[in-house]
RNA sequence: GGGUGAUUAGCUCAGUUGGCUAGAGCGUCUCGUUUACACCGAGAAGGUCGGGGGUUCGAGCCCCUCAUCACCCACCA
């Protein structure tokens, strides 16, 4: 025997993805290139691929036999057998995603990871949700495309690259734009590789060779392209206007990168002459334009219109009437600084104040007095109050809340700075993506983000994408540096920006030295990786699904939408699925500081990657922060090793050549015959259509313990069809997990130790193995590999067709569960230990029992069971509605009759609430009569079992 | 200030258009080891579904209201 007595993850995972990987079957089976031979304008490929999904459905089965009882005809098509089982239960179900039927492709593309980082719980989450949806359509016969990627993250890379500088000892102004771009290049490259083995560990079943690098060339091309097309368009200006700048890393950001948070600071009542100015940033004073009180604020009403001197200089300024100004607010009076705060830009624009800058792009101070030139902001503010204070001019402090915008990277205190950028005028981008959000050409999930997005789009402001750091992508933007051309415009598209300076038609110009907002390039990406271009067919765009961090809804999605909108006239994607944060244990955000980071690498080196995907979607559902704990891995792992001991139960079987041909079965069937036989024997019905299956793998059912767990299978593959299709893993995995354990191990497997069917252990083993692939796909490949009758590779096997069953009989296995589980009960509940070996069970002239004692006495563990020879005796049973009793002495019973009348008394409870409810007219009028009809049949069930139950009390 | 979500068992969460006695995993307790699995088997305990009101024959689910928590956006001189 090949199988070890447990799964062993770290002997199996590298091994197995290194021969998928090898093997090309990750790699989709269409490119990206049509093939039209018959000339009819649709790809050839393209009808293969469908008529094979076609085949797929219809499992090539010749008889197939349904719920009814009915052996259907010979012969029918895929298509026709499609439409025919639909509401039949005898077919999977129709696949959902719209363009997957018409196209038969499945497409979706990875949140790039950093290039030079590892990978955190984030991705770990990601991975298992894209690839078991990869995975579930490739098992589905889609042509799948998992497209990986790695983002150059701008910023975050400068971050760290720049604090390797900063420890050598250099600073940034040591080097040219060029050399800085190389140097961060070649320290990506030795970080680089990292994220991509890791990648390969969680299993991801992406194409590799179709990895897209946020700097690819193509990538470069096509942001270019689409620049050039805005710049034509005229949705690209440059503008002076404030931005949130950062001193440290000195650069500017875009609005969506500022974190704003509540902070204590001081509220500074200032003397302008007769008039007294609120302020928490005394030291920009410098900057003021003017003084702004609200024109309905009568304390002020004769002011406006005056001048006023500027403490500490020898400067005066207006006082102007604005709404800006909050009556209530501090003193009613407020300082205006157009170049330091975007309230004052407004105010400023409005009232054509010219803006002075004071704050240099480090942080020091400019254009002020002596005196303060070049200190840090900090030290001028403390200059300035003790200058203030001291010629009587500080009026008063207050004590305040106030939100601050920080860096998001380092926390530095961000500066509104008045600076040449590049914007994106939004206003048409966002209102067509808004029209498509309400024609809900995309679909949320959750369904609510939606409304949040186009909230979000109605009020965005343009968008700033330039960034003054070297890495990342040179904005194609050349200014005219020769003063006596003109005629010519200041500012030209140019793509060669590996230039500093060119030269066109005769005319100088050099290169802006910013690159673009990564969100700019980032926003490509489904149109980047798919390769779509003006001019090609692409069966992958628009992707199936984009399933990204819910936090990046309003920085990548809505990009991407606008995007994908305004270069393909499409969106990008037919559906969004938003995963939340993965909390710790007790639902805290995972941060460094708290030392509560979990590192998913660490939990599939200890659990398996199996374990860690399974553990990680349990309990998850689209768009909540949820917490994560080692707990629900281990779950998965303890699965992993549940479903490895179930194939190697099966494989012994298997082992043994017992079968439906076999003499030793013919035995065993003789004598668990069903209590009821169909009207129709099924047979040969599990014929599969691929040659990667064993082609001879037919099964008959032959008891009912067989056709039970064919009907839950059934039941199962509807349920996780069902979920994936819907996006509701959670669920997919916790059917899964409890019909594979609940119903297949504890039920079904215990009484094939009597029964061995070996053919259909063969095809119900296949069956939960392919379904759960989708999650678990290296422990289930481990198997298939491991099986005897086995071929190819699992990952490229095909969905499950629905298993073929004898309804009845299905139905009368459950019976025996009852008695089963009661028998169990019962025999806990009596005083002492081992119970089990201890008393007979006694039946009664019951068909039912008579021909299942085998197995009951297996399932029981009873020592035997009797025909019961003369009058009752024992303990009766009496939730099962058979006449069967425990052969238990009379002391012992008597032990018992407590226990008995407790279940009276609540069985009587149950009674009296159900007939509550129908001696309610309306109940009787109002509800559905399948309900009342239900409520009916269980008042005479539970009557029953009532007198049942007084029965045995009464023998005792 | 605007918005979104949450509140169900000790913990973390399911509960799909209202309809059987509200489920799962982990934890807890009892019993069990003749070879698939102790990463196991059999059983059990544990919830007035955040509070209050309403609609309905019927509410964990719908409506109103209150409370608490979390997040997002805007913004606070």
């Amino acid at each position: 025997m090949k199988f070890a007595s447990s799964y062993e993850p770290g002997e199996y995972e590298s091994d197995i993805y290194a021969a998928w990987e090898a093997s090309g079957i990750f790699d989709p089976k269409l490119t990206t290139k049509p093939v039209d031979d018959d000339g009819d304008g649709v790809d050839d490929r393209l009808d293969e691929l469908k008529e094979s999904i076609s085949q797929h459905y219809a499992g090539a089965s010749s008889h197939f036999y349904n719920d009814h009882g009915r052996v259907a005809d010979t012969e029918i098509s895929g298509r026709d057998r499609l439409t025919r089982c639909e509401n039949d239960d005898c077919a999977p179900s129709t696949l959902q995603n719209a363009s997957f039927n018409s196209s038969g492709t499945f497409s979706i593309v990875m949140p790039p990871p950093n290039a030079n980082g590892n990978l955190h719980i984030g991705h770990g989450l990601t991975v298992a949700l894209e690839d078991s949806l990869t995975r579930y359509y490739r098992l589905r016969g889609a042509s799948s495309w998992y497209i990986p990627g790695a983002d150059h993250a701008g910023f975050e890379t400068w971050v760290v690259y720049e604090k390797e500088l900063e420890k050598a000892g250099h600073t940034r102004f040591e080097y040219s734009r060029e050399e800085l771009y190389a140097r961060v290049w070649d320290f990506v490259a030795k970080q680089r590789g990292n994220m991509e083995l890791q990648l390969r560990a969680l299993g991801a079943s992406c194409s590799w060779q179709d990895l897209t690098f946020t700097l690819d060339e193509n990538v470069i091309d096509r942001v270019y392209t689409t620049f050039e097309k805005m710049w034509n368009d005229g949705l690209i200006y440059r503008g002076e206007k404030l931005v949130n700048y950062c001193p440290k890393h000195q650069t500017a950001f875009a609005d969506i990168e500022v974190e704003h948070k509540d902070e204590p600071g001081t509220l500074w009542d200032i003397a302008y002459d007769d008039i007294i100015v609120s302020t928490t940033r005394p030291e920009t004073l410098f900057g003021d334009a003017a003084v702004a009180v609200n024109p309905n604020d009568e304390r002020y009403k004769d002011l406006i219109g005056k001048y006023v001197n500027l403490p500490l200089t020898n400067k005066t300024i207006p006082i102007i009437a604005d709404e800006h100004a909050d009556p209530e607010y501090g003193t009613g009076a407020v300082k205006i600084t157009p170049a330091h705060d975007f309230d004052d830009f407004e105010v400023g624009q409005r009232h054509n104040l010219e803006p002075v800058q004071v704050i240099s792009e480090s942080g020091t101070m400019v254009n002020v007095p002596d005196k303060y030139y070049g200190l840090t902001t900090a030290e001028c503010r403390k200059q300035v109050l003790k200058d203030l204070k001291e010629q009587g001019l500080l009026k008063g402090e207050h004590k305040i809340t106030h939100s601050v915008a920080h860096c998001y990277k380092c926390g530095t205190v961000l500066e509104p700075m008045l600076k040449d950028q590049w914007f994106i005028d939004v206003e048409k981008l966002a209102k067509t993506a808004i029209e498509a959000l309400e024609a809900d050409q995309i679909i949320f999930h959750p369904a609510n983000k939606k409304k949040v997005l186009i909230n979000y789009l109605k009020g965005l402001k343009d968008w700033n994408i330039s960034r003054q750091i070297p890495w990342g992508i040179a904005i194609p933007m050349f200014k005219k540096i020769d003063d006596t051309a003109t005629d010519e415009p200041d500012w030209i598209f140019d793509r060669r920006t590996n230039l500093k300076e060119i030269e066109k038609a005769g005319v100088k110009y050099v290169r802006d030295e910013d690159t673009f907002d990564t969100w700019f390039s980032s926003s490509h990406w489904p149109i980047v990786c798919t390769n779509w271009t003006e001019d090609n067919f692409n069966p992958y765009y628009p992707l199936n699904v984009m399933e990204t961090g819910a936090d990046i809804l309003f920085a990548w999605v809505a990009r991407m939408i606008m995007m994908g909108l305004y270069v393909t006239g499409e969106v990008p994607f037919r559906e969004v699925y938003l995963h939340g944060l993965v909390l710790d244990a007790h639902g805290k955000k995972m941060s460094k500081s708290k030392g509560n980071v979990i590192n998913p690498m660490d939990l599939v080196t200890k659990y398996g990657s199996d374990a860690f995907r399974l553990g990680i979607l349990r309990g998850r559902s689209a768009g909540m922060n949820q917490a994560f704990s080692e707990n629900s891995v281990i779950a998965g792992r303890n699965l992993c090793n549940k479903l490895w001991n179930i194939s190697r139960l099966v494989q012994s079987i298997v082992d043994e050549g017992v079968g439906p041909d076999s003499d030793s079965l013919q035995v065993v069937a003789a004598v668990t015959t069903r209590t009821s036989e169909p009207t129709l024997r099924r047979q040969a019905s599990a014929k599969r259509n691929d040659e990667q299956t064993n082609p001879n793998t037919i099964y008959t059912t032959l008891n009912m313990g067989e056709d039970w767990i064919c009907r839950e299978l059934n039941e199962c593959l509807k349920q996780v069809e069902h979920d994936m299709e819907t996006y509701r893993f959670a669920e997919a995995v916790e059917v899964l997990y409890s019909t594979i354990w609940d119903k297949y191990a504890d039920w079904f497997l215990e009484s094939q130790k009597i029964f061995k069917n070996a053919d259909l252990l063969k095809q119900t083993l296949e069956t939960i193995l392919i379904a759960l692939h989708p999650f678990a796909p290296f422990v289930t490949e481990a198997i298939w590999q491991n099986l005897s009758w086995t071929n190819g590779f699992i990952a490229t096997a095909n969905w499950p067709t629905r298993l073929h069953y004898d309804p009845i009989s299905a139905e009368n296995f459950e019976n025996i569960r009852t008695i089963v589980s009661e028998v169990r009960t019962t025999l806990q509940s009596l005083p002492g230990t081992n119970n089990s070996q201890k008393y007979a069970l006694l039946y009664d002239n019951d068909s039912l029992v008579n021909d299942n004692q085998l197995l009951i006495k297996t399932l029981t563990k009873v020592p035997s069971i009797n025909s019961l020879d003369g009058s009752p005796r024992g303990l009766r049973l009496a939730l099962a509605s058979h006449e069967l009793y425990l052969d238990v002495p009379a002391k012992v019973v008597e032990e018992y009759k407590d226990a008995l009348t407790e279940k009276i008394l609540s069985v009587g409870r149950e009674l009296d609430s159900l007939n509550l409810r129908m001696s309610n007219p309306n109940y009787v009028a109002k509800a559905p009569d399948r309900l009342v009809k239900e409520t009916t049949d269980q008042i005479k069930e539970q009557e029953a079992l009532t007198s049942r139950l007084k029965t045995q009390l009464s023998l005792i």
